[in-house]
DNA sequence: TAGGCGACCATGAAATCCCATGATATCCCA
DNA sequence: TGGGATATCATGGGATTTCATGGTCGCCTA
């Protein structure tokens, strides 16, 4: 599981280290990564990640609920934006411009785990995005567990 | 089960013993631990809480009772605010030093057991919390009778 | 040939491992 | 049931490894 958030440094040549923790889950030396459609942060996982969404938009369409017209679209924002990016042997990888430009990245990078997946936000953003999720989890009960 | 109150001591490098009695618990030699969104104290559990948790959340966007806006804060807030945290050959852990400030941790912490989590607290706010909730607890009586 | 890209060394800081010790709890047998 | 032997546990400290990051070298391509 991807768990955490985590603050790394980007180079002078766009590289940063993907955490440690993050590789440990891997299966390979690499992972992929996509410009969220749903605000200015990157998305990613592992491959086994690609595959399962790869595989709930074909079950999604068979089973009627998804429109063969928005799994074309999910597949074409999805795999059509998203890359392969391998780190080198101190867990490395270069982040493409234009994937710090959606995120806008300077020299920082949060990642930010979420069990299945992760997501690269600019550290500021990723705080304020923090104190609302957390805010909005106050209300969500889960395991039945007693709060107060 | 976790059971059971335990207060260890947290030396120079950040590092506490995580109580025997829990370690029995767990299948791995790790715990998850995330700073509690309902106050200042932390939450953790073995590794088959966490995923029963990423379960319950996929489910309920599945069924319907939770949104995909409120599963992703859920996410964000639980995962990434969580770590895995082994610990060594002793059952010593360190507490990053992140989650020490949000409990207001010192040179002790005091480990709960809740059944299937557990709570790290500073000792003297746990002490605050116990007796208001024993207070509360006078009015309920609990007669451990089969009820289902 | 200039620039982008990937692979690999170097380094300081931080995390992790392992040995040792004292204290407490548990066991076992008289 | 008492009391000593044994095991378990929490904790101090030092050695070792891992991690993130700066830097260099060489290849491929445009």
């Amino acid at each position: 599981m991807f768990l955490g958030s985590t603050t790394n440094t980007i180079d002078a040549k766009g590289r940063t280290s993907v955490p440690a923790a993050f590789r440990d889950v891997v299966d390979e030396d690499a992972v992929y990564v996509w410009p969220s459609v749903h605000g200015g942060f990157l998305e990613g996982g592992g491959k086994a990640l690609m595959e399962s969404l790869q595989r709930e938009i074909f079950e999604r369409v068979a089973e009627g609920s998804l429109s063969p017209e928005a799994a074309e679209a999910q597949q074409m924002a999805l795999m059509g934006g998203a890359r392969r990016l391998a780190y080198d042997k101190t867990g490395r990888m270069v982040l493409p411009e234009d994937f710090r430009n959606h995120a806008d990245l300077g020299i920082n990078a949060t990642f930010v785990g979420l069990g299945n997946r992760f997501e690269i936000w600019e550290p500021g953003a990723h705080e304020d995005r923090m104190r609302a999720a957390r805010d909005a989890a106050k209300t969500t009960r889960l395991l039945g567990a007693p709060r107060f």
